[in-house]
DNA sequence: GATACAAAATGAACAGTGTTCAAAGTTTTT
DNA sequence: AAAAACTTTGAACACTGTTCATTTTGTATC
């Protein structure tokens, strides 16, 4: 009659994660309670230290799980399209839309600071650098010449750029935004670095 | 014999904001303590509510602060530059070289999260909106036919877009970032945008 | 099955937070 | 000098995340 134990403890686990996303979803980051996540799982205040290190890696396993969400989203996504560019446009739409859809899901994953000295956990980091991997991929068609390193440096920089102009317009931090334009401002964008690709390698530089 | 009143109740928001500052420089927003504040300015706790509408507000008034320190780098630094493009040049290296040299400071101007609800004053607004408008004046030059509302957009985008990539960079957020080449992608990064522009001016669109 | 042991769940208690407000102290007016 | 208006004070409050002795539950042994 073995099992019972590690069952009920990784219920717990996914119970208290469902109820920190959807509480998440519905209120933001900084509303999350303890006490509200543990009573929503049906458990009591203790019961999430027994089953997360502490309330910040129960963030984190939510955090994992919207970055898995986003990565099936652009895969299936940046199939449907041919050119290594509309690739880019794609993902660059995609990501917007991930964000609108869930905007307190989405900006958890950069609200969220993880305390000083203990770095994040490799698990996490791998979540990321999948998601940077869809970047690279069709990055690697336009700049064949560029080696790895290289254009995983370029793709984070890209994403960087594209992540601040989405992060900017949806957290209304300068008055007076446009939100209607930001689809086609964005697409400008893209269109814009795409542009320079093209002209810097006419130029035969990289 | 009046005025007394008024001179040392800012006396007073001058030696909190003085005290916040040097705080938030050395420790960072999430370390800011209302009780070391208060200590450090030398009044009671509750001082800092009759100078201040709340915690929040000191905050507000020293991210004012540090805005208007970096406009008046910008200010200086930008004259130097002849070319409109060496302008936008200068301006993503001083906003980088800035965020180097007061990280914490720097990052409290997006770490901060005004409650929901109330919205921004005007006078914080205005702080900003001249930040953007360093970026405007070189794109107009760059950009002749645009309107002044697209050029605010546009001028938005690009800084959106280099504040995305000097955060992630300097935030640390994902594994493996080389900050030695931080300087090079961004300029790099740059160029390839005044390449696109140059391109798609070339073709006709704009 | 009954018993003994280990593991997990419980929630009151704890150490911090920002914020309030009656009381004491200052400045200004009369 | 006295009264009125305003400011400063810091103990008390409400609300955090986290801990840990106690109770409950699961597992192994006879």
């Amino acid at each position: 009659m073995a099992g019972k134990r590690e069952a009920k403890r990784e219920d717990l686990r996914e119970r208290l994660i469902g109820a920190a996303t959807s509480r998440m979803r519905d209120n933001g980051l900084a509303a999350l309670r303890a006490r509200d996540i543990t009573g929503d799982a049906g458990c009591a205040l203790g019961g999430l230290y027994s089953a997360f290190e502490d309330l910040d890696a129960l963030i984190l396993a939510v955090n994992s799980l919207t970055l898995r969400q986003l990565d099936e989203i652009m895969t299936s996504e940046v199939e449907r399209q041919t050119s290594d560019g509309g690739k880019l446009q794609a993902l660059g739409a995609i990501y917007l839309k991930f964000a609108r859809d869930n905007p307190n899901l989405w900006r958890a994953l950069f609200q969220f600071h993880y305390p000083d000295g203990k770095d994040l956990p490799d698990w996490y980091a791998q979540d990321q650098a999948k998601l940077l991997l869809q970047i690279v991929k069709p990055l690697r068609g336009l700049q064949p010449e560029m080696d790895e390193a290289a254009l995983i440096v370029r793709a984070r920089t890209l994403f960087a750029a594209v992540h601040g102009i989405v992060s900017i317009s949806l957290e209304e931090r300068f008055v007076g935004l446009p939100t209607a334009t930001l689809d086609y401002e964005l697409e400008r964008f893209i269109n814009l670095l795409l542009s320079g690709l093209k002209e810097l390698k006419a130029e035969g530089r990289n």
